[in-house]
RNA sequence: GGGCGGCUAGCUCAGUUGGUUAGAGCGUCACAUUGACAUUGUGAAGGUCAGAGGUUCGACUCCUCUGUCGCCCACCA
């Protein structure tokens, strides 16, 4: 009796995962200074976990991130590598601030800024924003992540903070960052400026109105926002629009509604001649291009559309204070009036929208904070082995650069082209945003100084003070992350959160502090940077340029990027569709093995994965089939269960009295440890899990343990085996494969235990020949058996085939006579036996099982048609193939391997056909 | 408007530089059940690889075009 058969005949998740997760964290092997002394000496891996968002709680994309880079972790830890898996959150700021006002706004409050105040308003908000980091820390742990909570970081703690207000001087001290009165994409409902890559698109339709300022103006325009055009300093057109030929260069005076406006007339190649009048109305406060336009032409700017969304005093007394929509209807209103519209026509159109929030973004003029990605600056060292120290570069070269050199490799291929484009289209980094909440900039102003700053001077904007800060112009500047004492103000602005999140592979190994340096040395640049494609800009960019910037190195060498998880129908997750998927409720259900499974499995790199609940019920069952397998495994072995193998590969030859059936499953183990490994290096975790779960259920389950059942005295092979493929599964399914591990007495932590290899010098047989040995074997034992259970037990398990087989040797004889039928039957999966002089009838196939399932009588008719059909379906295929090795082009052009290979599968069917015919001359 | 990707069995997806009769899981159907596992086993059915051309001895794979679905970028004002 052992021990083993108390064990229950299901494997319940939940109740062993919270016990196993808190003894691996207990015994320190998270963190890499305690892995065992084989770690030690192991190559460093690192691998910096993409920050969750302090928002709230994880989704299914966050669990398929955990999910993937444990896998790398585990991996590479039982491969004898030094692992760092850093776990952090990220603050957010934008998302966080919102979300938090939202929230303090159903609570009743109407303007949660204004009724709180900045320190106030901030409290709650990093309240919020720890409450969430707490849960994100337990659903972390769910997932079973084996990250180092001992150097956990956040993007908005102390020393990150540091390390973002030593990348601002630097940046400034280089020029890169730069102070600059500009268009800017401006949030009037958050009142915050946003970056490009914040402002989305959303499609609607919009009046196109052509008209002239005036009556008396020369030229009609066109345009959807006819309420800018207080704004307008000029009209282009197309250089060699003849149309407006003479009257380039004037400068003209119109009444536009009311107010009084100058434009230049000028001649610019932005202009499509095709569009509208091919005029264009130029407002260069209120529109990038135009912006861009006014540059070339040095035109002035006049603001007409102020923060709050509502026209200001230049767009004339009869139009300030009204909103841009009130205002725009009244403009079509007087144009119309005066006779001035010559056409109203609806045009669909792209509305730039606020990420967060989704209200329209305005374009305004502002003094902010930018990264310039084109200026050339002296590079601080040699960087990326191309730069020396002191030579010039822009940052879009380095990003460029970094990918394009193949220092960093990104999985998969095609998001190469994606990040090029990016690149070229790449614009300068608008850093500083109107919210509270994120890094303070590190800037500060003190007024009333003597000298005036021209630089920083445009026309008719209002000049001389920003809005923002009060400030005046004539305001002395400086960089510092402390008070600068008295008079001294520190810009109220905050940085892009992305500032942050650019810097966190060396951030979190603790850039800038000098102590660092070694880990830094150790760790950097990370291995490989796992994160979802919809953040390769946002954030995987950035990383790049800041790392390339600070230290002349990449930040990660290998990029690999998820997709995104959608629901059974494509759709994205989202709560107001009710189709979300919760990791919290599905591993409580199914196990945490089962979820992680469902998202590694069936899964490509790049490409959206959709995932139903009926998947993971799926993964769930396998769960407990590997506990099935191994719970028969340990019965069969009994006792006290196995001994420990240590982590040397079994010394196949040292085992006595090897069977082919040993032999094969040994080869077979074999070859699945060398492809899974080569798999999951490559990133394959799909393709490596499917490729143990053929070992694990097919050849092991159904064949092998069939035997273990007939042939005893296996115990020390199925004790490597299943010592194999825990450690095989555990990267992928943690909990289960450890807490078998535990139950069956092999020493240690399987989270340490090493990475089996693949044994060599192991004389093997190729595994297509083992194969068909393997499956003799199985027949031999199934008649064993069933005369077994005939003589023991009095069952008939095949009713109608008269045995007349007595012994062993007339078995061996048996085979030996139809060695090749058996061969060519075996290949197809079935096992075939003439044992009547009667005919042919169905012996059996497959497990051990199949004795028992020919208990049905075989129909001779339908195995006649079954046949007949075979036949029919060979045929074609002989006589194609035959004619394709009789062409000459065909033979002289193709592969050896080839040509063999065909005519090995065509003499293979040929004795099928033979075989089968002959057996239909006898039924 | 530019770019990228998908379209392979009823569903979800593999398919490695062109090469031996295109694969898996789920689902369906049939059969089985004293056996580690009903969260099971065996077997079957099911595909002119979106369509059309082209290159080649040979195309799911390469090229061109078309269709279709999706994504990213882009303020024809």
């Amino acid at each position: 009796m052992s021990r083993f058969e108390e064990l229950p005949k299901a494997y319940d998740a939940s109740s062993v995962e919270d016990d196993i997760y808190a003894a691996w964290e207990a015994s320190g092997v998270f963190d890499p200074d305690k892995l065992p002394e084989r770690n030690q000496k192991g190559a460093p891996y690192c691998i910096v976990m993409p920050p969750p968002n302090r928002t709230g709680t994880l989704h299914m994309g966050h669990a398929a991130m955990l999910a993937i880079e444990d896998v790398m972790i585990r991996f590479e830890r039982m491969r004898g590598k030094k692992t760092l898996w850093i776990p952090g959150t990220d603050h957010a700021a934008i998302a966080t601030q919102v979300k938090v006002e939202q929230l303090l706004m159903k609570e009743g409050m109407k303007d949660p800024r204004k009724e709180l105040g900045r320190e106030k308003f901030l409290e709650r908000v990093m309240q919020f924003a720890d409450d969430s980091a707490n849960t994100i820390r337990k659903q972390v742990r769910k997932m079973g992540s084996s990250c180092d909570w001992t150097r956990e970081k956040y993007t908005l703690d102390e020393e990150r903070s540091r390390a973002v207000n030593e990348m601002f001087k630097r940046m400034y001290d280089d020029k890169i960052i730069e102070r600059g009165y500009r268009v800017v994409n401006w949030d009037p409902q958050f009142q915050t400026t946003l970056s490009d890559d914040e402002v989305l698109t959303k499609e609607t339709t919009a009046k196109l109105l052509t008209f002239t300022y005036d009556k008396d103006f020369p030229i009609t325009i066109s345009t959807t926002r006819p309420e800018t055009k207080f704004g307008d300093t000029a009209v282009a057109v197309h250089p060699t629009d003849k149309r407006y030929k003479d009257l380039v260069g004037k400068t003209l005076t119109a009444n536009f509604c009311g107010k009084q406006i100058k434009v230049k007339i000028i001649a610019d190649e932005a202009v499509d001649p095709e569009f509208g009048t091919g005029a264009l109305g130029v407002t260069p406060a209120h529109s990038m291009i135009d912006a861009d336009i006014a540059v070339r032409h040095d035109l002035p700017t006049v603001q007409v559309i102020g923060k709050d969304g509502k026209m200001t005093g230049d767009a004339g007394p009869a139009f300030s204070g009204l909103t841009v929509i009130e205002a725009r209807q009244k403009v079509e209103k007087m144009l119309g009036d005066a006779g001035l519209l010559k056409s109203v026509v609806e045009i669909p159109q792209n509305l730039p929208v606020a990420e967060r929030g989704g209200a329209p973004v305005e374009q305004l003029p502002m003094r902010q904070w930018f990264i310039r990605v084109n200026k050339k600056f002296a590079l601080r060292q040699d960087t990326l082995g191309r730069w020396k120290k002191g030579d010039e570069a822009t940052l879009k070269e380095l990003m460029t650069y970094a990918v394009e050199s193949g220092q960093i490799n990104i999985v998969p291929d095609q998001f190469k082209k994606t990040y090029f484009h990016w690149i070229n289209n790449l614009r300068d980094w608008c850093i500083s945003r109107q919210i509270w909440f994120g890094h303070q900039i590190p800037v500060w102003y003190k007024k009333k100084v003597a000298e005036s700053h021209p630089s920083l001077r445009r026309e008719g904007t209002g000049e001389g003070r920003n809005e923002a800060t009060g400030e005046d112009l004539q305001t002395e500047m400086m960089v510092s992350d402390t008070s600068l004492g008295e008079g001294w103000e520190r810009d109220p602005d905050t940085l892009d959160t992305w500032f942050s999140s650019g810097l966190w592979t060396f951030s979190t190994l603790g850039w800038p502090d000098k102590k660092a340096f070694d880990s830094m040395k150790e760790f950097h640049p990370t291995a490989v940077l796992e994160t979802g494609y919809d953040i390769l800009f946002f954030w995987v960019a950035r990383m790049i340029l800041m790392s390339t910037y600070a230290l002349g190195e990449v930040p990660f060498k290998d990029i690999y990027l998820h997709g995104l998880v959608r629901d059974e129908q494509g759709r994205k997750m989202s709560k107001s569709l009710g189709n979300v998927l919760d990791p919290l409720d599905l591993i409580p259900k199914y196990g945490t093995d089962a979820v992680r499974l469902s998202l590694l499995m069936g899964t490509t790199p790049g490409q959206d994965m959709k995932l139903s609940e009926a998947k993971v019920e799926g993964f769930r069952n396998f769960t407990n089939k590997l506990w099935n397998i191994s719970r028969f495994i340990l019965l069969q072995i009994g006792g006290d269960g196995v001994g420990a193998h240590g982590c040397a590969p079994i010394e196949i030859n040292n085992i006595k009295s090897k069977t082919l059936a040993d032999e094969w499953i040994l080869a077979s183990l074999d070859e699945t440890v060398a492809s899974v490994t080569q798999k999951i290096e490559k990133y394959e975790f799909s393709s490596a899990g499917e490729e143990l779960r053929d070992f694990t259920w097919s050849d092991l389950a159904d064949w092998y343990l069939e035997i273990a059942k007939i042939e005893k005295g296996k115990e020390q092979i199925l004790s490597h085996i299943l010592e194999s493929i825990l450690k095989l599964w555990h990267p992928f399914m943690p909990f289960v494969t450890e807490h078998i591990w535990k139950t069956a007495g092999f020493e240690n932590n399987l989270i340490i235990s090493e990475w089996p290899n693949q044994s060599e010098g192991f004389d093997k047989l190729s595994l297509e020949k083992l194969t068909l040995i393997k499956k003799f074997e199985i027949f031999i034992a199934l008649i064993t058996d069933m005369r077994r259970l005939r003589a023991e037990q009095g069952i008939e398990p095949v009713k109608f085939v008269e045995f007349s087989i007595t012994s062993d040797e007339e078995i061996k004889n048996l085979i030996n006579s139809n060695l090749e039928v058996i061969k060519q039957l075996a290949r197809a999966s079935d096992i075939r036996c003439e044992l009547t002089p009667d005919g042919w009838v169905t012996a059996m196939s497959g497990t051990a099982t199949i004795g028992l399932n020919v208990a049905g009588a075989v129909d001779i008719e339908k195995e006649k048609a079954k046949m007949q059909k075979e036949l029919a379906e060979l045929e074609p295929y002989i006589k194609s193939t035959k004619a394709k090795l009789k062409n000459k082009e065909f033979a002289s052009k193709a592969p050896a391997k080839v040509i063999e290979g065909m005519k090995a599968k065509l003499e293979e069917a040929e004795g099928k056909k033979k075989a089968i015919e002959e057996r239909l001359g006898k039924m």
